[in-house]
DNA sequence: GCTGCGGGCTTACAAATGTCAAACTGCTCT
DNA sequence: AGAGCAGTTTGACATTTGTAAGCCCGCAGC
């Protein structure tokens, strides 16, 4: 009623002169101007309550941008020892915190600050697959990328819908506004007559040309405790396929291959049966930013580091911190 | 001393692990991770009070940015019909506030925020003189252009220290840590023959060649009844030299020549003893940059508007509204 | 060794902000 | 016309944040 009364008794809301979108006049009002809520409520005429709904909208939707600079994050002992021991041109390392938010979207979270710092306009972004890239593709701020294209680098899973690498790649498109483009075909297939049989398909090679065109990419990387919650989701193998691999050595999945600690490929029975990017074709990309961070992640990253499949690093402190110990 | 005997009890918060600067760390749990004061006062072992400082350190600093799209400022109606009306490529308006920040400062923060998104790595920036240039400078952000030139563009004033034409391209070129370039020479000298010699100096030639090769410049706009204000710094003409311009049409004043409404330069009897960037030079560089706004400025801007001078206009509410109510 | 001084940290308080259930709008459908 | 509904907006409240006066500590001078 206060509100309504002092509504009725004088001021159009929103009046003529008011020329545009209450959200970007507020966020101006607030974050530039320094007003507070109370004032812009008054000046508006509307309810602070509503005010503060037009900022929370603003932050939401880009009209305003709030962010630390990746760069002074990199200034942290841990990154720059990281970066140093292992030769990789940036590592983020964010704090340890026991919030409510899960380690993939903490890490997801400082992978697009970071990615979003980088993004060119032209970029061909590959995509790869995983819950961190996931939460990742999920945290990114909307940027304006039109001339970007998003590239799926792997091929699709069957089962769960939550963590697609289809859902990857849209996502992290839509918020770019850049291009999306699809890879078309099963992750792994059951013969590899079948794999042959694709690969020769016109779209696939189109396809393929397109990842190696790709001037960054992002992944995740596998531990090899975690190939058995994979094959929950029916996506790539059953740990009896995985066995033998391990004892050859492999502690580590990258993008559905087995490498071992010093980041060379384990060949494996099921590789002719992989349809996506190979270790190699990820190695021949300008910028590669892998996302992971977890006690079961430390020998796995060790390994990408060692193989040299990796520019950028985004990991916790207690990851960073096992990486640096005697490995 | 809950907090003392606290600390004093066990740990050395702030552990040897804590890798860096607190700053970033608070910086990246507050604005980040969404952890409150009270959180990161905790896990740093010192008072919130001490993290709310840390925080208002990181926003002086650059560690943390907090921007208004300036593209979204631009969907206000107002500067759309603004850049129709005109033809200009962009157009800001900001709100009209009655706050405690002077016209001249709103219009210049909202300016630096226009210029900072704009600044490329190696541009050379020219820079006029002025209260708005003066306040833009002042509050442009801390961006890192290390290749960028700042260029003063008009010799410099006598009078008043707090305005002056190498405090504003110094001011900048600290923002921006660019590289700074005086223009060492009076704004306006006793005759014509002095002038003369000073041009003919390679020092100053060489001045001249890289203000012509601008690629960008901000300036203001002075209005003919603000003359007078001009001489009381001593730095341009009193009014009895401008009055015979009055008299021939003259309506503003841009980097001290006169132009009429039609934005043609009005031949003046001191044309001849200014030192700096002629209307003609800054209409040869690429992206120029107007910061204006007053009532007093309205026929001044139409002028410049006329005269093709801008390519981007920073104005406010009122003086944008005047600007489109009929000629 | 005592005393006075400056910087930074803290405590306590006042102001500003975020949240949520309830009220209100502008619709559509009967 | 009236009821029902989805999406906003609002007022009240609990939490979070900003701030300023005071405290503590290390240091220089006596």
């Amino acid at each position: 009623m206060g509100g309504r009364r002092h509504g009725a008794v004088q001021e159009r809301r929103v009046p003529v002169e008011f020329g545009g979108d209450p959200v970007v006049w507020s966020a101006w009002l607030y974050y530039e101007e320094g007003l507070t809520q109370n004032d812009i409520a008054q000046r508006l005429g509307i309810s602070r309550a509503s005010v503060n709904n037009l900022l929370q909208t603003a932050r939401d939707t880009g009209v305003v941008t709030i962010a630390v600079a990746p760069r002074h994050l990199q200034t942290v002992e841990l990154s720059q020892a990281v970066t140093a021991r292992y030769g990789i041109a940036e590592c983020l390392v964010v704090p340890g915190v026991d919030g409510r938010r899960t380690l993939h979207e903490r890490i997801g979270h400082a992978g697009a600050r970071l990615l979003a710092g980088q993004l060119r306009p032209d970029d061909v972004l590959g995509v790869a697959w995983g819950r961190t890239v996931s939460a990742l593709a999920e945290a990114m701020p909307q940027v304006d990328r039109p001339g970007m294209s998003v590239v799926q680098v792997m091929g699709s899973a069957v089962g769960s819908e939550r963590f697609t690498a289809e859902l990857c790649t849209s996502t992290l498109a839509g918020r770019v506004r850049g291009r999306c483009i699809y890879l078309h075909a099963p992750g792994i297939v059951s013969r590899p007559e079948v794999k042959a049989v694709l690969m020769a398909e016109p779209a696939l090679i189109e396809q393929f040309r397109i990842i190696a065109a790709c001037n960054r990419i992002v992944f995740g990387v596998g531990s090899m405790q975690s190939i058995s919650i994979a094959s929950d989701g029916g996506y790539l193998l059953t740990a009896r396929e995985a066995n033998p691999a391990i004892a050859r050595g492999a502690v580590a999945s990258l993008a559905g291959r087995f490498i071992d600690a010093k980041g060379r490929l384990v060949p494996c029975s099921f590789d002719d049966r992989l349809i996506g990017i190979t270790p190699d074709a990820i190695r021949a990309v300008p910028d590669r930013l892998c996302v992971a961070a977890g006690p079961d992640k430390v020998l796995p990253i060790r390994a990408v580091l060692a193989g040299g499949y990796i520019t950028s690093l985004v990991t916790d402190e207690a990851t960073a911190q096992a990486l640096l110990s005697q490995p």
